[in-house]
DNA sequence: TGTATCTCAGTTTGAAGAGT
DNA sequence: ACTCTTCAAACTGAGATACA
């Protein structure tokens, strides 16, 4: 799915806004240089004017340094509302196989199935992971996404939850009591926290990380 | 206290440079 | 020749400082 020339300046704009930064703030955080994102820049000269485009690097530049992926930039792009965007889909088993990747080890267009990223709503918020209590799974600095929609936590899911006290907590539901739920620490150096149903403002399944 | 001036960071435009 | 990046100069607004 190829990108218009507006929804690609338009994402950068939104990046920009998400991360609080103007279009040449944003530039100058990747290495950029700073004039690379000006309106200026996003039209040639002559009549009448023609688009211009960030190059690919740039564009990689800025996404690594706003730890966005690809998938979470289009989804900015598109300033029309919700879209699933999808993505080729293959089960590692079947990965092996012939005909799904190129010479180069890159994958082909086609005969793959698809799944969809999470869609732009209103549930939809994401978190950065500090501290290394969820290490080697999430390291901190990643970002997680959360959907508070997606109440419906099984034992084993990764979920991130708020508690009444005010602390905000990423972790793998271990038991989920009637009156108490446990939350265990990936990180082994980190202690099983058990805590009550009551003080538990909202709990939700972590979605997507990005690294 | 209110006003004028200075400084600086952030931002912008237009032109030139580099690569193809 | 064309496209994208970089450079130089100028503009803008906020904060600091000086002074009546």
């Amino acid at each position: 799915m190829p990108l218009s020339h507006t929804q690609i300046w338009n994402a950068i704009d939104a990046l920009a806004r998400r991360e609080g930064l103007s279009a040449s703030g944003l530039a100058r955080r990747a290495g950029l240089d700073p004039t690379s994102f000006n309106p200026s820049k996003r039209f040639g000269a002559g009549t009448p004017t023609r688009p211009r485009w960030p190059s690919s690097e740039s564009l990689m530049r800025v996404l690594q340094a706003t730890g966005l992926s690809l998938g979470e930039f289009a989804d900015l792009a598109d300033d029309a509302g919700p879209r699933a965007l999808p993505i080729p889909l293959l089960g590692l088993a079947r990965a092996g196989d012939e005909g799904f990747f190129d010479d180069a080890g890159l994958p082909l267009a086609e005969g793959w199935e698809q799944t969809a990223l999470p869609t732009r709503k209103d549930s939809l918020f994401s978190l950065r992971i500090e501290g290394d209590s969820m290490a080697p799974l999430y390291r901190p600095g990643d970002r997680v996404i959360v959907d508070l929609d997606a109440t419906d936590v099984r034992r084993g899911d990764r979920v991130a939850l708020r508690t009444r006290s005010g602390e905000t907590l990423a972790k793998e539901a271990a038991v989920l009591g009637a009156r108490e739920i446990v939350l265990a620490s990936i990180n082994p150096e980190y202690p099983p926290r058990t805590i009550a149903r009551d003080q538990i403002l909202w709990m939700a399944r972590i979605l997507w990380v990005s690294q």
